[in-house]
DNA sequence: CGCGATTTGTGCACGCGTTCACAAGCGCCT
DNA sequence: AGGCGCTTGTGAACGCGTGCACAAATCGCG
Protein backbone atom coordinates (compact mmCIF):
# COMPACT_ATOMS: atom_id res chain seq x y z
CA UNK A 1 0.00 0.00 0.00
CA UNK A 2 3.18 2.21 -0.10
CA UNK A 3 2.39 3.02 -3.85
CA UNK A 4 -0.32 5.23 -4.67
CA UNK A 5 -1.42 3.66 -7.74
CA UNK A 6 -4.85 4.78 -8.98
CA UNK A 7 -6.15 1.63 -10.20
CA UNK A 8 -7.62 2.74 -13.66
CA UNK A 9 -9.87 5.62 -14.35
CA UNK A 10 -12.67 5.29 -16.72
CA UNK A 11 -12.34 7.95 -18.55
CA UNK A 12 -8.51 8.33 -18.49
CA UNK A 13 -5.95 7.26 -21.55
CA UNK A 14 -7.03 3.64 -22.61
CA UNK A 15 -4.09 2.18 -20.33
CA UNK A 16 -5.66 -1.04 -18.87
CA UNK A 17 -5.91 -1.58 -15.27
CA UNK A 18 -4.94 -4.14 -13.17
CA UNK A 19 -8.10 -4.34 -10.57
CA UNK A 20 -7.14 -4.42 -7.00
CA UNK A 21 -8.21 -7.43 -5.50
CA UNK A 22 -11.49 -6.56 -3.52
CA UNK A 23 -12.57 -7.83 0.02
CA UNK A 24 -15.68 -9.60 -1.10
CA UNK A 25 -17.76 -7.98 1.36
CA UNK A 26 -16.88 -4.62 -0.34
CA UNK A 27 -17.82 -6.25 -3.77
CA UNK A 28 -21.09 -7.00 -2.22
CA UNK A 29 -21.59 -3.54 -0.84
CA UNK A 30 -20.48 -1.45 -3.95
CA UNK A 31 -24.08 -2.17 -5.93
CA UNK A 32 -25.64 -0.49 -3.09
CA UNK A 33 -23.42 2.76 -3.38
CA UNK A 34 -24.03 2.91 -6.81
CA UNK A 35 -27.73 2.79 -6.77
CA UNK A 36 -27.38 5.06 -3.92
CA UNK A 37 -25.35 7.49 -5.90
CA UNK A 38 -27.62 7.50 -9.03
CA UNK A 39 -30.37 8.65 -6.80
CA UNK A 40 -28.46 11.34 -5.92
CA UNK A 41 -27.20 12.12 -9.13
CA UNK A 42 -31.13 12.40 -9.97
CA UNK A 43 -31.72 15.04 -6.98
CA UNK A 44 -28.98 17.07 -8.20
CA UNK A 45 -26.04 16.48 -6.16
CA UNK A 46 -22.87 16.82 -7.66
CA UNK A 47 -20.85 16.24 -4.50
CA UNK A 48 -21.87 13.80 -1.24
CA UNK A 49 -19.77 13.26 1.82
CA UNK A 50 -19.37 10.03 3.27
CA UNK A 51 -21.52 10.01 5.89
CA UNK A 52 -24.30 11.17 3.37
CA UNK A 53 -23.75 8.55 1.27
CA UNK A 54 -23.26 5.96 4.14
CA UNK A 55 -26.78 6.83 5.36
CA UNK A 56 -28.25 6.81 1.50
CA UNK A 57 -26.92 3.03 1.09
CA UNK A 58 -27.54 2.13 4.86
CA UNK A 59 -24.07 1.66 6.43
CA UNK A 60 -21.68 3.33 9.02
CA UNK A 61 -19.59 5.82 7.17
CA UNK A 62 -16.22 4.43 8.60
CA UNK A 63 -16.92 1.42 6.12
CA UNK A 64 -18.06 2.83 3.35
CA UNK A 65 -14.75 5.17 3.35
CA UNK A 66 -12.96 2.07 3.93
CA UNK A 67 -14.61 0.42 0.84
CA UNK A 68 -14.08 3.34 -1.28
CA UNK A 69 -10.45 3.62 -0.42
CA UNK A 70 -9.74 0.22 -1.64
CA UNK A 71 -10.34 1.57 -5.32
CA UNK A 72 -8.67 4.79 -4.89
CA UNK A 73 -8.99 7.90 -3.44
CA UNK A 74 -11.90 9.75 -5.52
CA UNK A 75 -12.76 12.04 -2.67
CA UNK A 76 -11.76 15.43 -1.74
CA UNK A 77 -11.14 16.05 1.83
CA UNK A 78 -12.69 18.64 3.29
CA UNK A 79 -15.30 18.16 0.23
CA UNK A 80 -16.45 14.74 -0.19
CA UNK A 81 -16.84 12.80 -3.33
CA UNK A 82 -17.72 13.63 -6.80
CA UNK A 83 -21.31 12.24 -7.52
CA UNK A 84 -20.58 11.79 -11.58
CA UNK A 85 -16.82 10.87 -10.98
CA UNK A 86 -17.63 8.19 -8.27
CA UNK A 87 -20.20 6.25 -10.24
CA UNK A 88 -18.03 6.08 -13.04
CA UNK A 89 -15.60 4.26 -11.41
CA UNK A 90 -17.58 1.94 -9.05
CA UNK A 91 -19.43 0.95 -12.87
CA UNK A 92 -15.85 0.35 -14.32
CA UNK A 93 -14.94 -1.75 -11.05
CA UNK A 94 -18.19 -3.69 -11.26
CA UNK A 95 -17.66 -3.96 -14.87
CA UNK A 96 -21.12 -2.29 -15.99
CA UNK A 97 -19.59 0.08 -19.00
CA UNK A 98 -20.06 -3.43 -20.91
CA UNK A 99 -23.76 -4.43 -21.07
CA UNK A 100 -23.15 -7.81 -20.46
CA UNK A 101 -25.94 -10.14 -22.06
CA UNK A 102 -27.67 -12.63 -19.41
CA UNK A 103 -29.06 -16.20 -20.25
CA UNK A 104 -32.21 -16.58 -18.20
CA UNK A 105 -33.10 -20.21 -17.91
CA UNK A 106 -36.52 -21.47 -17.17
CA UNK A 107 -39.71 -19.28 -17.75
CA UNK A 108 -42.13 -20.73 -14.71
CA UNK A 109 -43.34 -18.72 -12.43
CA UNK A 110 -40.33 -16.51 -11.71
CA UNK A 111 -38.65 -17.01 -14.30
CA UNK A 112 -41.92 -15.14 -16.04
CA UNK A 113 -41.01 -12.31 -13.70
CA UNK A 114 -37.42 -12.07 -13.98
CA UNK A 115 -37.75 -11.62 -17.80
CA UNK A 116 -40.22 -8.69 -16.94
CA UNK A 117 -38.46 -7.07 -14.41
CA UNK A 118 -37.04 -3.71 -15.35
CA UNK A 119 -34.49 -3.68 -12.84
CA UNK A 120 -32.15 -5.79 -14.91
CA UNK A 121 -32.17 -3.62 -17.96
CA UNK A 122 -31.66 -0.58 -16.02
CA UNK A 123 -28.92 -1.48 -13.62
CA UNK A 124 -26.77 -2.31 -16.77
CA UNK A 125 -27.45 -5.77 -18.06
CA UNK A 126 -29.16 -7.33 -21.17
CA UNK A 127 -31.42 -10.23 -20.97
CA UNK A 128 -30.37 -11.75 -24.18
CA UNK A 129 -31.87 -14.96 -24.23
CA UNK A 130 -34.86 -17.43 -22.72
CA UNK A 131 -34.46 -20.84 -22.46
CA UNK A 132 -36.66 -23.61 -21.56
CA UNK A 133 -36.82 -27.29 -21.28
CA UNK A 134 -40.66 -27.53 -22.17
CA UNK A 135 -42.20 -27.37 -25.67
CA UNK A 136 -44.93 -26.30 -24.65
CA UNK A 137 -43.62 -22.95 -23.33
CA UNK A 138 -40.90 -22.73 -26.37
CA UNK A 139 -42.23 -20.46 -28.68
CA UNK A 140 -44.06 -18.04 -25.69
CA UNK A 141 -43.17 -14.52 -26.11
CA UNK A 142 -42.09 -12.56 -23.06
CA UNK A 143 -41.08 -8.49 -23.21
CA UNK A 144 -40.09 -9.16 -26.54
CA UNK A 145 -38.29 -11.50 -26.40
CA UNK A 146 -39.30 -15.47 -27.82
CA UNK A 147 -38.52 -18.71 -25.37
CA UNK A 148 -36.75 -21.15 -27.39
CA UNK A 149 -35.80 -24.62 -26.24
CA UNK A 150 -32.55 -25.22 -24.26
CA UNK A 151 -31.21 -26.98 -26.97
CA UNK A 152 -30.25 -23.97 -28.84
CA UNK A 153 -28.16 -22.82 -26.26
CA UNK A 154 -25.07 -23.65 -27.74
CA UNK A 155 -25.61 -21.40 -30.49
CA UNK A 156 -27.00 -18.29 -29.01
CA UNK A 157 -24.65 -18.39 -26.75
CA UNK A 158 -22.13 -17.26 -28.85
CA UNK A 159 -24.49 -15.33 -31.02
CA UNK A 160 -25.93 -12.86 -27.55
CA UNK A 161 -22.36 -13.69 -26.27
CA UNK A 162 -23.77 -14.91 -23.22
CA UNK A 163 -22.24 -13.80 -19.70
CA UNK A 164 -24.13 -14.78 -17.01
CA UNK A 165 -26.55 -17.49 -16.68
CA UNK A 166 -29.88 -17.37 -14.44
CA UNK A 167 -31.25 -20.35 -13.49
CA UNK A 168 -35.15 -20.42 -12.59
CA UNK A 169 -35.64 -24.01 -13.39
CA UNK A 170 -37.20 -26.23 -10.53
CA UNK A 171 -34.43 -27.90 -8.29
CA UNK A 172 -33.88 -31.34 -10.30
CA UNK A 173 -33.02 -29.78 -13.77
CA UNK A 174 -31.08 -26.99 -12.45
CA UNK A 175 -27.60 -28.96 -12.51
CA UNK A 176 -28.01 -30.59 -15.62
CA UNK A 177 -28.79 -26.65 -17.27
CA UNK A 178 -25.85 -25.10 -14.96
CA UNK A 179 -23.79 -28.31 -16.57
CA UNK A 180 -24.90 -27.24 -20.27
CA UNK A 181 -24.38 -23.58 -19.19
CA UNK A 182 -20.68 -24.38 -17.90
CA UNK A 183 -20.25 -26.25 -21.49
CA UNK A 184 -20.75 -23.10 -23.72
CA UNK A 185 -18.56 -21.07 -21.65
CA UNK A 186 -20.15 -19.31 -18.79
CA UNK A 187 -18.36 -18.64 -15.87
CA UNK A 188 -21.16 -16.74 -13.56
CA UNK A 189 -24.45 -18.60 -12.76
CA UNK A 190 -27.21 -17.07 -10.27
CA UNK A 191 -28.94 -20.04 -8.93
CA UNK A 192 -32.92 -19.54 -7.99
CA UNK A 193 -33.12 -23.15 -7.98
CA UNK A 194 -33.10 -24.54 -4.25
CA UNK A 195 -30.58 -26.86 -4.53
CA UNK A 196 -26.55 -27.05 -4.48
CA UNK A 197 -24.66 -26.72 -8.13
CA UNK A 198 -21.23 -28.23 -8.16
CA UNK A 199 -19.00 -26.52 -10.84
CA UNK A 200 -16.05 -26.45 -12.21
CA UNK A 201 -13.66 -24.47 -10.61
CA UNK A 202 -13.16 -20.79 -11.87
CA UNK A 203 -16.83 -20.45 -12.31
CA UNK A 204 -18.76 -18.38 -10.25
CA UNK A 205 -22.37 -19.43 -8.63
CA UNK A 206 -24.51 -17.05 -6.68
CA UNK A 207 -27.60 -18.45 -5.05
CA UNK A 208 -30.43 -16.93 -4.14
CA UNK A 209 -33.28 -18.44 -2.18
CA UNK A 210 -36.43 -17.03 -1.08
CA UNK A 211 -37.71 -19.20 1.41
CA UNK A 212 -34.52 -18.96 3.32
CA UNK A 213 -34.44 -15.50 3.90
CA UNK A 214 -38.18 -16.30 5.39
CA UNK A 215 -36.90 -18.94 7.08
CA UNK A 216 -34.05 -16.63 8.94
CA UNK A 217 -36.65 -14.25 9.47
CA UNK A 218 -38.70 -17.08 10.96
CA UNK A 219 -36.09 -17.75 13.68
CA UNK A 220 -35.75 -14.27 15.11
CA UNK A 221 -39.29 -14.10 15.10
CA UNK A 222 -39.44 -17.45 16.94
CA UNK A 223 -36.32 -15.68 19.12
CA UNK A 224 -38.32 -12.85 20.03
CA UNK A 225 -41.49 -14.12 20.78
CA UNK A 226 -39.28 -16.90 23.01
CA UNK A 227 -37.81 -13.93 24.89
CA UNK A 228 -40.68 -11.45 25.54
CA UNK A 229 -42.82 -14.50 26.82
CA UNK A 230 -40.26 -15.40 29.19
CA UNK A 231 -38.83 -12.20 30.99
CA UNK A 232 -36.27 -14.48 33.00
CA UNK A 233 -36.35 -18.10 32.71
CA UNK A 234 -36.24 -21.06 35.13
CA UNK A 235 -32.69 -21.60 34.85
CA UNK A 236 -30.10 -19.15 33.71
CA UNK A 237 -28.39 -18.28 30.85
CA UNK A 238 -30.68 -15.17 29.29
CA UNK A 239 -28.97 -12.45 29.37
CA UNK A 240 -31.57 -9.76 29.48
CA UNK A 241 -30.11 -7.63 27.20
CA UNK A 242 -30.12 -4.16 28.29
CA UNK A 243 -30.73 -1.86 25.15
CA UNK A 244 -33.73 -3.84 23.80
CA UNK A 245 -34.03 -7.08 21.52
CA UNK A 246 -31.33 -8.46 19.54
CA UNK A 247 -31.69 -7.21 15.78
CA UNK A 248 -29.58 -8.56 12.90
CA UNK A 249 -26.91 -6.99 11.18
CA UNK A 250 -28.88 -6.71 8.16
CA UNK A 251 -30.43 -3.72 8.39
CA UNK A 252 -31.32 -1.50 11.19
CA UNK A 253 -32.92 1.53 12.48
CA UNK A 254 -31.28 4.06 10.49
CA UNK A 255 -33.21 7.27 12.17
CA UNK A 256 -34.84 9.05 9.17
CA UNK B 1 -20.66 -24.41 27.57
CA UNK B 2 -20.01 -26.10 30.85
CA UNK B 3 -23.42 -27.29 31.93
CA UNK B 4 -24.69 -29.74 28.74
CA UNK B 5 -27.77 -28.06 28.41
CA UNK B 6 -30.27 -29.51 26.06
CA UNK B 7 -31.96 -26.25 24.31
CA UNK B 8 -35.39 -27.91 24.19
CA UNK B 9 -36.59 -30.74 21.98
CA UNK B 10 -39.54 -29.81 19.94
CA UNK B 11 -41.26 -33.98 20.60
CA UNK B 12 -40.47 -33.84 24.22
CA UNK B 13 -42.37 -32.39 27.82
CA UNK B 14 -43.56 -28.99 26.85
CA UNK B 15 -41.70 -26.75 28.58
CA UNK B 16 -40.35 -24.21 26.62
CA UNK B 17 -36.58 -23.97 25.60
CA UNK B 18 -34.26 -20.81 25.91
CA UNK B 19 -33.67 -20.82 22.57
CA UNK B 20 -29.72 -20.54 22.57
CA UNK B 21 -28.55 -17.23 20.78
CA UNK B 22 -27.02 -18.83 17.47
CA UNK B 23 -24.00 -17.01 15.88
CA UNK B 24 -26.32 -15.02 12.66
CA UNK B 25 -23.58 -16.80 10.01
CA UNK B 26 -25.15 -20.45 11.71
CA UNK B 27 -29.06 -19.48 11.34
CA UNK B 28 -28.10 -18.85 7.66
CA UNK B 29 -26.90 -22.14 6.86
CA UNK B 30 -29.43 -23.83 9.01
CA UNK B 31 -32.00 -23.53 6.23
CA UNK B 32 -29.98 -25.14 3.85
CA UNK B 33 -29.17 -28.13 5.86
CA UNK B 34 -32.70 -28.19 6.12
CA UNK B 35 -33.43 -28.61 2.56
CA UNK B 36 -30.37 -30.97 2.04
CA UNK B 37 -31.93 -33.11 5.11
CA UNK B 38 -35.87 -33.65 3.70
CA UNK B 39 -33.81 -34.60 0.52
CA UNK B 40 -32.02 -37.48 2.25
CA UNK B 41 -35.50 -38.13 4.17
CA UNK B 42 -37.06 -38.74 0.88
CA UNK B 43 -34.67 -40.90 -0.48
CA UNK B 44 -34.62 -43.22 2.80
CA UNK B 45 -31.69 -42.22 4.75
CA UNK B 46 -31.73 -42.88 8.21
CA UNK B 47 -28.73 -41.17 9.25
CA UNK B 48 -25.89 -38.60 8.31
CA UNK B 49 -22.73 -38.35 8.83
CA UNK B 50 -21.60 -34.84 9.11
CA UNK B 51 -19.32 -35.46 5.29
CA UNK B 52 -21.90 -36.43 3.96
CA UNK B 53 -24.90 -34.03 5.06
CA UNK B 54 -22.20 -31.25 4.83
CA UNK B 55 -21.18 -32.38 0.98
CA UNK B 56 -25.26 -31.84 0.57
CA UNK B 57 -25.41 -28.44 2.15
CA UNK B 58 -22.33 -27.27 0.18
CA UNK B 59 -19.77 -26.32 2.97
CA UNK B 60 -17.16 -27.95 4.90
CA UNK B 61 -17.77 -30.48 7.54
CA UNK B 62 -16.03 -28.98 10.37
CA UNK B 63 -18.52 -26.00 9.70
CA UNK B 64 -21.42 -28.00 9.51
CA UNK B 65 -20.29 -29.65 13.37
CA UNK B 66 -20.35 -26.60 15.13
CA UNK B 67 -22.83 -25.28 13.82
CA UNK B 68 -25.39 -28.21 14.76
CA UNK B 69 -23.41 -28.54 17.94
CA UNK B 70 -24.66 -24.88 18.61
CA UNK B 71 -28.35 -26.43 18.93
CA UNK B 72 -26.95 -29.10 21.05
CA UNK B 73 -26.06 -32.57 21.22
CA UNK B 74 -27.99 -34.72 18.45
CA UNK B 75 -25.65 -36.36 16.88
CA UNK B 76 -24.39 -39.98 17.86
CA UNK B 77 -20.02 -40.32 17.40
CA UNK B 78 -19.42 -43.47 15.59
CA UNK B 79 -22.25 -42.85 13.47
CA UNK B 80 -23.60 -39.70 12.39
CA UNK B 81 -26.91 -37.81 12.84
CA UNK B 82 -30.71 -39.52 12.55
CA UNK B 83 -32.15 -37.27 9.86
CA UNK B 84 -35.41 -37.52 11.50
CA UNK B 85 -34.32 -35.73 14.93
CA UNK B 86 -32.35 -33.44 13.45
CA UNK B 87 -35.02 -32.27 10.62
CA UNK B 88 -37.36 -31.88 14.22
CA UNK B 89 -34.77 -29.83 15.47
CA UNK B 90 -33.95 -27.36 13.19
CA UNK B 91 -37.27 -26.58 11.79
CA UNK B 92 -38.25 -26.35 15.92
CA UNK B 93 -34.86 -23.80 16.20
CA UNK B 94 -36.37 -21.76 13.02
CA UNK B 95 -39.26 -21.57 14.51
CA UNK B 96 -40.90 -23.33 11.57
CA UNK B 97 -43.45 -25.47 13.75
CA UNK B 98 -45.85 -22.81 13.30
CA UNK B 99 -46.98 -22.26 9.97
CA UNK B 100 -46.38 -18.66 10.13
CA UNK B 101 -49.03 -15.50 8.09
CA UNK B 102 -46.95 -13.91 5.24
CA UNK B 103 -48.58 -10.88 3.80
CA UNK B 104 -47.05 -9.92 0.14
CA UNK B 105 -47.53 -6.19 -0.60
CA UNK B 106 -47.00 -5.72 -4.44
CA UNK B 107 -48.09 -7.69 -6.91
CA UNK B 108 -46.99 -6.16 -9.83
CA UNK B 109 -44.37 -8.33 -11.89
CA UNK B 110 -42.28 -9.97 -9.03
CA UNK B 111 -44.96 -9.86 -6.41
CA UNK B 112 -47.18 -11.85 -9.01
CA UNK B 113 -44.60 -14.58 -9.00
CA UNK B 114 -43.99 -15.00 -5.46
CA UNK B 115 -47.52 -15.26 -4.84
CA UNK B 116 -47.49 -18.24 -7.11
CA UNK B 117 -44.35 -19.78 -5.31
CA UNK B 118 -44.98 -22.95 -4.57
CA UNK B 119 -41.69 -22.84 -2.27
CA UNK B 120 -42.79 -20.84 0.10
CA UNK B 121 -45.77 -23.02 1.23
CA UNK B 122 -44.00 -26.44 1.09
CA UNK B 123 -41.25 -24.82 3.53
CA UNK B 124 -43.11 -23.70 6.59
CA UNK B 125 -45.22 -20.49 5.60
CA UNK B 126 -48.41 -19.46 4.29
CA UNK B 127 -49.04 -17.10 2.31
CA UNK B 128 -52.05 -15.22 4.15
CA UNK B 129 -52.87 -12.17 1.74
CA UNK B 130 -52.18 -10.05 -0.84
CA UNK B 131 -52.04 -6.22 -1.58
CA UNK B 132 -51.69 -3.68 -3.87
CA UNK B 133 -52.43 0.09 -3.81
CA UNK B 134 -53.63 -0.12 -7.38
CA UNK B 135 -57.18 -0.01 -7.26
CA UNK B 136 -56.71 -1.61 -11.18
CA UNK B 137 -55.31 -4.80 -9.32
CA UNK B 138 -57.46 -5.18 -6.21
CA UNK B 139 -59.86 -7.75 -6.43
CA UNK B 140 -57.57 -10.19 -9.17
CA UNK B 141 -57.35 -13.31 -7.89
CA UNK B 142 -53.64 -15.44 -7.88
CA UNK B 143 -53.17 -18.76 -6.58
CA UNK B 144 -56.34 -18.71 -5.12
CA UNK B 145 -56.06 -15.53 -3.02
CA UNK B 146 -57.86 -12.26 -3.89
CA UNK B 147 -55.42 -8.97 -4.05
CA UNK B 148 -57.03 -6.37 -1.27
CA UNK B 149 -56.11 -2.75 -1.19
CA UNK B 150 -53.32 -1.88 1.20
CA UNK B 151 -55.55 -0.09 3.41
CA UNK B 152 -57.16 -3.15 4.28
CA UNK B 153 -54.03 -4.19 6.01
CA UNK B 154 -54.53 -3.13 9.64
CA UNK B 155 -57.91 -5.54 9.60
CA UNK B 156 -56.68 -8.57 7.59
CA UNK B 157 -53.02 -8.57 9.33
CA UNK B 158 -55.24 -9.39 12.84
CA UNK B 159 -57.38 -12.04 10.83
CA UNK B 160 -54.75 -13.38 9.19
CA UNK B 161 -52.13 -13.43 11.86
CA UNK B 162 -49.57 -11.86 9.51
CA UNK B 163 -46.16 -12.23 11.02
CA UNK B 164 -43.97 -11.50 8.61
CA UNK B 165 -44.32 -8.83 5.47
CA UNK B 166 -42.68 -9.08 2.10
CA UNK B 167 -42.36 -5.71 -0.20
CA UNK B 168 -42.25 -6.71 -3.81
CA UNK B 169 -43.57 -2.94 -4.57
CA UNK B 170 -41.54 -0.46 -6.95
CA UNK B 171 -38.82 1.42 -4.70
CA UNK B 172 -40.32 4.59 -4.46
CA UNK B 173 -43.21 2.92 -2.72
CA UNK B 174 -41.26 0.44 -0.10
CA UNK B 175 -40.59 3.09 2.78
CA UNK B 176 -44.59 3.51 3.08
CA UNK B 177 -45.28 0.14 2.89
CA UNK B 178 -42.40 -0.70 5.84
CA UNK B 179 -44.11 1.73 7.90
CA UNK B 180 -47.73 0.32 7.24
CA UNK B 181 -46.54 -3.23 7.67
CA UNK B 182 -44.32 -2.13 11.28
CA UNK B 183 -47.54 0.21 12.32
CA UNK B 184 -49.78 -3.34 12.45
CA UNK B 185 -47.10 -4.83 14.53
CA UNK B 186 -45.23 -6.72 11.80
CA UNK B 187 -41.10 -7.26 13.27
CA UNK B 188 -39.90 -8.77 10.04
CA UNK B 189 -39.61 -8.05 6.79
CA UNK B 190 -38.38 -9.15 3.33
CA UNK B 191 -37.78 -6.57 1.07
CA UNK B 192 -37.47 -6.59 -2.42
CA UNK B 193 -37.56 -3.14 -3.53
CA UNK B 194 -34.32 -1.73 -4.49
CA UNK B 195 -34.01 1.05 -1.50
CA UNK B 196 -32.93 1.26 1.91
CA UNK B 197 -35.75 0.57 4.89
CA UNK B 198 -35.82 2.70 7.88
CA UNK B 199 -37.38 0.85 10.53
CA UNK B 200 -37.27 1.32 14.31
CA UNK B 201 -35.40 -0.84 16.73
CA UNK B 202 -36.46 -4.78 17.16
CA UNK B 203 -37.86 -4.89 13.72
CA UNK B 204 -35.84 -7.11 11.27
CA UNK B 205 -35.13 -6.18 7.98
CA UNK B 206 -33.83 -8.84 5.18
CA UNK B 207 -33.21 -7.43 1.46
CA UNK B 208 -32.87 -9.10 -1.75
CA UNK B 209 -32.01 -7.28 -4.54
CA UNK B 210 -31.62 -9.36 -7.94
CA UNK B 211 -29.91 -6.67 -10.05
CA UNK B 212 -27.18 -6.67 -7.02
CA UNK B 213 -26.89 -10.37 -7.34
CA UNK B 214 -25.71 -9.60 -10.81
CA UNK B 215 -23.83 -7.07 -10.57
CA UNK B 216 -21.21 -8.69 -7.91
CA UNK B 217 -21.01 -11.87 -10.73
CA UNK B 218 -20.47 -9.01 -13.36
CA UNK B 219 -17.31 -8.02 -10.88
CA UNK B 220 -16.13 -11.58 -11.50
CA UNK B 221 -16.53 -11.90 -14.66
CA UNK B 222 -14.46 -8.50 -14.94
CA UNK B 223 -11.64 -9.02 -12.71
CA UNK B 224 -11.14 -12.90 -14.77
CA UNK B 225 -11.15 -11.26 -17.55
CA UNK B 226 -8.66 -8.80 -16.67
CA UNK B 227 -6.82 -10.95 -15.44
CA UNK B 228 -6.47 -13.83 -18.15
CA UNK B 229 -6.24 -10.61 -20.71
CA UNK B 230 -2.90 -9.85 -18.87
CA UNK B 231 -0.36 -12.34 -18.24
CA UNK B 232 1.77 -9.63 -16.57
CA UNK B 233 0.98 -6.68 -16.04
CA UNK B 234 3.34 -3.18 -17.20
CA UNK B 235 4.01 -2.51 -13.60
CA UNK B 236 3.79 -4.49 -11.03
CA UNK B 237 1.43 -6.07 -8.08
CA UNK B 238 -0.63 -8.78 -9.96
CA UNK B 239 0.33 -12.28 -7.98
CA UNK B 240 0.17 -14.66 -10.93
CA UNK B 241 -2.32 -17.14 -8.76
CA UNK B 242 -0.63 -20.37 -9.07
CA UNK B 243 -3.61 -23.13 -8.50
CA UNK B 244 -5.92 -20.72 -11.18
CA UNK B 245 -8.30 -18.04 -11.25
CA UNK B 246 -9.58 -16.98 -7.89
CA UNK B 247 -13.42 -17.87 -6.51
CA UNK B 248 -15.59 -16.21 -4.24
CA UNK B 249 -16.70 -18.50 -1.36
CA UNK B 250 -19.90 -18.40 -2.50
CA UNK B 251 -19.64 -22.00 -3.89
CA UNK B 252 -17.36 -23.62 -5.49
CA UNK B 253 -16.28 -26.85 -7.27
CA UNK B 254 -17.69 -29.70 -4.70
CA UNK B 255 -16.12 -32.76 -6.51
CA UNK B 256 -19.62 -34.40 -7.39
C1' DC C 1 -1.45 34.65 3.09
C1' DG C 2 -2.60 32.10 7.09
C1' DC C 3 -6.01 29.95 10.00
C1' DG C 4 -9.91 27.23 11.21
C1' DA C 5 -13.57 24.24 9.86
C1' DT C 6 -14.47 20.15 7.58
C1' DT C 7 -13.93 15.68 5.64
C1' DT C 8 -11.17 12.02 3.75
C1' DG C 9 -7.98 8.16 4.26
C1' DT C 10 -5.98 4.84 7.39
C1' DG C 11 -3.39 2.55 11.39
C1' DC C 12 -4.91 -0.18 15.07
C1' DA C 13 -7.50 -3.07 18.04
C1' DC C 14 -11.26 -6.01 18.65
C1' DG C 15 -14.61 -9.59 17.68
C1' DC C 16 -16.70 -12.95 14.78
C1' DG C 17 -16.30 -16.77 11.81
C1' DT C 18 -13.66 -20.42 9.81
C1' DT C 19 -10.55 -24.16 9.88
C1' DC C 20 -7.49 -27.52 11.81
C1' DA C 21 -6.54 -31.19 14.57
C1' DC C 22 -7.50 -34.19 18.17
C1' DA C 23 -9.62 -36.20 22.31
C1' DA C 24 -13.91 -38.36 23.70
C1' DG C 25 -17.41 -41.53 22.70
C1' DC C 26 -20.01 -45.08 20.29
C1' DG C 27 -20.82 -49.42 17.84
C1' DC C 28 -19.25 -53.57 15.81
C1' DC C 29 -16.56 -57.54 15.27
C1' DT C 30 -13.91 -61.03 17.06
C1' DA D 1 -15.31 -58.72 27.05
C1' DG D 2 -12.02 -56.21 24.78
C1' DG D 3 -10.13 -53.80 21.07
C1' DC D 4 -10.53 -51.27 16.79
C1' DG D 5 -12.31 -48.11 13.52
C1' DC D 6 -15.21 -44.45 12.74
C1' DT D 7 -17.51 -40.02 13.77
C1' DT D 8 -18.80 -36.34 16.68
C1' DG D 9 -17.83 -32.38 19.48
C1' DT D 10 -14.57 -28.82 20.64
C1' DG D 11 -10.23 -26.23 22.05
C1' DA D 12 -7.11 -23.31 19.77
C1' DA D 13 -5.08 -20.65 16.06
C1' DC D 14 -5.79 -17.91 12.22
C1' DG D 15 -7.77 -14.49 9.10
C1' DC D 16 -11.17 -11.33 7.65
C1' DG D 17 -14.18 -7.61 8.51
C1' DT D 18 -15.67 -3.82 11.39
C1' DG D 19 -15.36 0.35 13.98
C1' DC D 20 -12.73 3.81 16.40
C1' DA D 21 -10.01 7.60 16.45
C1' DC D 22 -6.81 10.60 14.47
C1' DA D 23 -3.48 12.60 11.19
C1' DA D 24 -3.37 14.57 6.62
C1' DA D 25 -5.37 17.38 3.27
C1' DT D 26 -8.41 20.71 1.19
C1' DC D 27 -11.44 24.74 0.96
C1' DG D 28 -13.17 29.24 2.30
C1' DC D 29 -12.79 33.36 4.77
C1' DG D 30 -10.81 37.13 6.96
Amino acid sequence: MSQHRHPGAPGHAGAVPALPDLPEATVARLPEYLRALHNLAETGHETVSSEGLASAAGVNSAKLRKDLSHLGSYGTRGVGYDVGLLVDQIEYVLGLTQRRGVALVGVGNLGHALAGYDGFASRGFRIAALFDADPGRVGEEINGLVVRHIDELPRVAVEEAIAIGVIATPAPAAQAVADQLVAVGVTSILNFAPCVLSVPEGVDVRKVDLAIELQILSFHEHRKASLTALPATGGSALTALPGGLAVTDTQEAIGT
